[in-house]
DNA sequence: CCCGAGATGCGAACACCTCGCAGATAGAAC
DNA sequence: GTTCTATCTGCGAGGTGTTCGCATCTCGGG
C-alpha cells in the first residue's frame, strides 16, 4: 500500500511542524501521509508496516518517537483499548468504542460524553480526557456474546 | 503487610472457587485475602509484593493466574488504566477516574454511565463493559496542569 | 492413603514500548 | 553550493507487563 506524501492535507500538517522548528524529514512524511490515507486507528506497528512496505528503512522506533512528537503538537492522538497496543489517528478529538470481541473500532462524537464531562467536573472536580481510553463493550453483532473474532475493522459514524 | 486468610468473606469466596470444582490452595487464599483486606487497585505485581512478604514462594505468574479463575469466576475484575499496568480489585462493579498526572484511583457509582449506556446501546447497538476501562483524565488536584508526581492513592465516593 | 486432574514455581518467551548511541541529514547561515 | 550543527534516524539493547511450557507438587475424591 502506498500513500501520498504531497496533498494539502499533509502538507499542512507538516508546516506545523516547520513552525515549531522541528524538521520535516522522510519518515515523518510518511507518518502523516499514511495516518492521514489509511484506515483509521493504526497501531504504531501497522503505521510501520505500511510504510515499510515502500521504505524498509524506516524502523519502528523512529515511528514512536514521531507519533509522540505529533502529539506534543497536537495533531495526532493515540487512545488505549484495553489489551493491546494503542492505536493512533489523526486530531479531531472523538470517542471510540472497542468491541472486545473482534477489537472493531466505531468512532463516535464528542458530544456523546459532554454531560458525563460535566457530572464529572461539578461532582468530582475530575477534568476528563476525552478519547485517551476507549470504551470497551461488545458490539452489536457480539453482545449476545456470540464467537468468533473478525479481524479488526473500523467504522465511523459521524 | 499480612492479611488474615479465614474471615467469613475470604471463605466465601474460596467456598465459590469450591463450588466451580476448582481448588483451594495457599496461592488461592492469600490473593483473595489480600484483594480484601489491602488498599484497593493492585496491580499483579503489588499484590504479589504483599504476599511475598510472608509467603516468599508464591509465584507472580501464580498471582496472575489465580487473578485470571477468579475473573472467570466473576468475583474480580481488572480495569485497564491507561499506561501501565491493569489493576484489581474485588467484585462490585463501578468505576475509575484516574489521573494522568498522579495516577490516583477515584471510584465513582455504577450509575453515573447509566445514561450513557443507554444511549450507545440505542444508538450503537453497542453494550458497554462498565468498569473494564478507567476514564482517564486529571484530579481536582492536578485539573490546571500543575507538576508533581504523588504516589498513587485511592480514594472512594460512594 | 492413593491417585489424577489441576495448580504451582520457574524461567523463557512475548508484546509493546523506550532508550542510548553513533552516524546521517535538514535547513539556517554564509 | 558549501559548511555547520542541532536534530533525527537506524539499530540494537533494555524495560515492563503478561503469558506460556514444563516438570513437579498437591488438593481432595474415592
Amino acid at each position: 500500500m502506498t500513500f501520498l506524501t504531497d496533498t494539502p492535507e499533509v502538507e499542512a500538517v507538516l508546516d506545523r511542524i516547520r513552525e515549531t522548528g522541528a524538521r520535516v524529514t522522510t519518515a515523518r512524511r510518511l507518518v502523516v501521509a499514511t495516518l492521514i490515507d489509511a484506515p483509521a486507528h493504526l497501531t504504531a506497528e501497522d503505521l510501520a508496516g505500511f510504510i515499510q512496505h515502500r521504505h524498509p528503512e524506516v524502523h519502528l522506533s523512529t515511528v514512536y518517537r514521531t507519533l509522540e512528537s505529533l502529539e506534543k503538537l497536537g495533531v495526532v492522538e493515540h487512545t488505549h483499548v484495553g489489551h493491546g497496543a494503542s492505536v493512533y489517528h489523526m486530531g479531531v478529538t472523538h470517542h471510540h468504542l472497542v468491541c472486545e470481541e473482534c477489537g472493531v473500532v466505531i468512532d463516535a462524537p464528542m458530544a456523546l460524553l459532554d454531560d458525563l464531562r460535566e457530572t464529572l467536573h461539578r461532582q468530582y472536580g475530575f477534568d476528563l480526557h476525552v478519547g485517551h481510553s476507549a470504551l470497551l463493550g461488545r458490539c452489536d453483532r457480539h453482545a449476545a456474546g456470540r464467537v468468533g473474532h473478525d479481524p479488526h475493522g473500523s467504522i465511523t459514524i459521524p
